[in-house]
DNA sequence: GTATCTACTTACAGTATTGTCAGTTCGGAA
DNA sequence: TTCCGAACTGACAATACTGTAAGTAGATAC
């Protein structure tokens, strides 16, 4: 009998992938498996399609990974870390807070969201778990509200003014990756139709809002409903 | 042989549900849909699980929606038409929309968000098909768009000022819905760790808000970016 | 009272997907 | 060179879920 050995493919089988490096081969399955969350949701993530993307067999997902559970951690992780060094950059850099069109950072963060689909992955991730604890966003937000306040303390010297408290500015930056995130997901619902492209509407609409943020911290502070002081029960 | 008959459960067999109508059926299985959905998200829904809940086998629910699509598309109706109406009884009851607090316009959306499920509901369905027309959402926001600029005519008349064009308006209208729609998904994220009730925080943000967007569609208009209007930048 | 419609059931088919296993090949270390 | 670990594979097991088929029983119409 002639058949062919099953157990494996022979040495110069076309269909065997070239070995890899292990960083190489994860990569590239973390971008496969980013571009089909960012297309299909995750019913669209199957270990199958995503080896087929890669051109590999699928155990070779669960060989680097462990599990899907695993790849999804990962494909997380990958993503929060590159949003977090961004706007450190950005923060470092000294741009981006308190500048005329609601900065880069906007854009950074808004960019994150919708090209790099973390506002789906997010979104997916507290669909499934909603207890789950998402600690970088908090981490994250803290720090930017951190370095605003201080950029402001400075620019008051400046231009006079008094800044707004903490929480004003907390409340705004909230509002801002709230928008952000919101956008992603659901801007395109919400968009009239009586504008052509969508797309062009919401980067007028992100633009739009960095002017409202930054004129808010500039100086018109909305008063923070009615403190701490006697609450009257509403 | 004593073994039960098994083709169908005897007459008076506890195990058999008492016919109901179909409503009611249906209204149950919704309800105990949403609550799946809500708490452990898309893949929490599983027709043995809603149909255990219940107490129907789940058959029963194919028999009811046709399929597990057409029960989605149920659950999304309802919660969708029940949003409109609500926001129609405001709108139309003349409360809410230029309100001093933001307006229980804000905490009505907010509420369907949160304790509603809509948020959640609303992200699994977009995360499920990116290309799918959310087409209620973009009436709904238009209706309150136009109702709110003819309110803001008509205020316009008593106290002077001149009134927001139409997209500030939707602008702002968007920025409202998104900011609701984020928060009910990940407010308690963004949370800081020095509030102890991330609930009482998720209050004080939507008042916040409230105050702010009523007093930016007041007066103190965020021009917007460069377009047709010639209006020199701040 | 009979017929019919439909709410509801059990049993099962079909299918899709994750994860395991044993084996092959390659690169680097001893 | 030899050997070992790891990248990679095809085949398969295990499981789980949706949907179908066929039958029972209660309600309503006639």
């Amino acid at each position: 009998m002639v058949e062919s050995p099953k157990k494996a493919p022979s040495r110069s089988d076309p269909r065997r992938r070239p070995r890899q490096s292990a960083e190489q081969t994860q990569a590239e399955i973390l971008d496969a498996a980013g571009r089909r969350l960012a297309e299909g949701g995750p019913d669209a993530l199957r270990l199958q399609d995503i080896a087929r993307d890669v051109g590999i067999s699928h155990p070779t997902i669960l060989h680097h990974f462990g599990s899907r559970e695993g790849l999804m951690e990962a494909l997380e992780k990958r993503a929060t870390s590159a949003l977090t060094e961004e706007v450190g950059r950005l923060l470092l850099s000294g741009r981006g807070v308190h500048d005329e069109a609601g900065g880069p950072l906007l854009e950074s963060v808004g960019r994150a969201m919708n090209e790099g689909g973390l506002a789906r992955l997010v979104a997916w991730w507290v669909l499934r778990d909603p207890s789950a604890d998402h600690e970088e966003a908090g981490k994250i937000t803290a720090r930017v509200v951190e370095l605003i306040r201080v950029r402001l303390e400075e620019e008051q010297d400046t231009l006079g003014g008094r800044p707004p408290s903490r929480e004003e500015i907390a409340f705004t930056v909230r509002l801002a990756v709230l928008a952000m995130f919101g956008d992603a997901l659901i801007g395109s619902q919400l968009a009239q139709v009586a504008t052509p492209q969508k797309n062009a509407e919401s980067e007028r609409f992100r633009a739009w809002l960095g002017q409202l943020l930054a004129a808010h911290l500039r100086g018109a502070v909305t008063p923070l409903p009615e403190e701490h002081t006697g609450s009257k029960a509403d």
